[in-house]
DNA sequence: AGATTAATTCAACGCTTGTAGAACTCAACA
DNA sequence: TGTTGAGTTCTACAAGCGTTGAATTAATCT
């Protein structure tokens, strides 16, 4: 079984690798994350994922490549005004996360955050650049970083709980249910 | 150095190794965290530790004895009416978390959480009812559960955000300024 | 057709980990 | 004082990990 050698036919297991990993790191965080797991997961020998991607680490820094660019964001969530802010941020945030394609990096961001440290890096920059870097320049008030990195602490939480830990209460409610509840709170801090 | 065979002199070992324990699981999680880590920082050697705790799942378990006793925090949040819970639970989430006591197994549980079945179990069963069932029973309005659970998202959100990933624009601030401007919005999930 | 390069697997090394059991040393009590 | 038992360390094993270099097969280029 699985002779050795190249495979005949045409090949795209680079990707099929990397989404792989995505899926394992997605699931397990960085550290129960195994290149041999992740191998199995692709079909493909351990040392194929070395070939292609290097270290473990720069696997994973592959595999958090967000599908999102923190500079578009920060527009179409002031586009309409700071009145619209708070809804717009968070209905952003729940459908990135609700679409099974976009929440496997961004749950490997987040899960890996804990365990190494060029994850908690990534989530650094991401938010703290992307959000309040550019929305807290945009909003009124004094001392705007705060106020936006709370709101950014109250949709991480919810990450957590309904993505990450399954929080019954959180993970049985509706998106759209999660979004009316809570925009008028994140509104509440860009006000 | 460190002979063999047991110390002299009176022994109180086994208080030792659980803080050391409490004190690797909260600066690494559950995986990153070795037993001969904890033995060191213990000064006492490997064996000893699964002597005394058994295997390192049973440790875990032991390390996150929380502090806190769910059905008091309830009726303590409660105490002084519906329309000050908010502030009173901000204000004991945060005084539990500066305290470094406190703040360890609390820690612990929450970095146990995204590693361990068990920890996540814990975080769920303490939160889930510890707040959700003794809280949302004493709020007003429909499903108070889904707004509880809320309240809770934002305020797990801000420990992982301040105390686990030492986010700077939330670490920097002092407490005081937190409570103040996050109790309004914890409170109007109350309402 | 032959040579070169890319894709893939094989086999193995070195390290770290959790855990187990035997051995040693002191304290406590008869 | 002698014996038992608890405290403590030593040594070791078995498993899993990331990583490496050489070998094998297929595609591509001349």
């Amino acid at each position: 079984m699985a002779r050795s050698g190249r495979r005949p036919g045409a090949t795209d297991t680079r990707a099929a690798i990397l989404t792989a990993a995505q899926a394992e790191f997605a699931a397990k965080g960085y550290d129960r994350a195994t290149i041999r797991g992740i191998a199995a997961g692709a079909k493909v020998d351990p040392a194929l994922v070395h070939h292609y991607f290097g270290t473990k680490e720069d696997l994973f820094a592959a595999s958090i490549d967000l599908p999102i660019r923190p500079s578009e964001l920060a527009d179409t969530v002031m586009a309409e005004g700071v009145e619209s802010a708070g809804r717009n941020i968070t209905t952003i945030f729940f459908t990135t996360w609700e679409n099974p394609v976009t929440r496997a990096p961004l749950l490997a961001m987040l899960r890996g955050a804990f365990d190494t440290r060029h994850g908690a890096d990534v989530l650094r920059e991401f938010f703290g650049t992307a959000m309040l870097g550019r929305v807290a320049g945009l909003i009124p008030g004094p001392e705007a970083e705060i106020r936006v990195a709370l709101a950014v602490s109250h949709l991480i939480g919810v990450a957590v709980l309904r993505y990450v830990l399954g929080f019954p209460s959180l993970s049985d409610v509706p998106v759209a249910r999660l979004i009316d509840e809570m925009s008028p709170k994140i509104q509440s801090y860009f006000a």
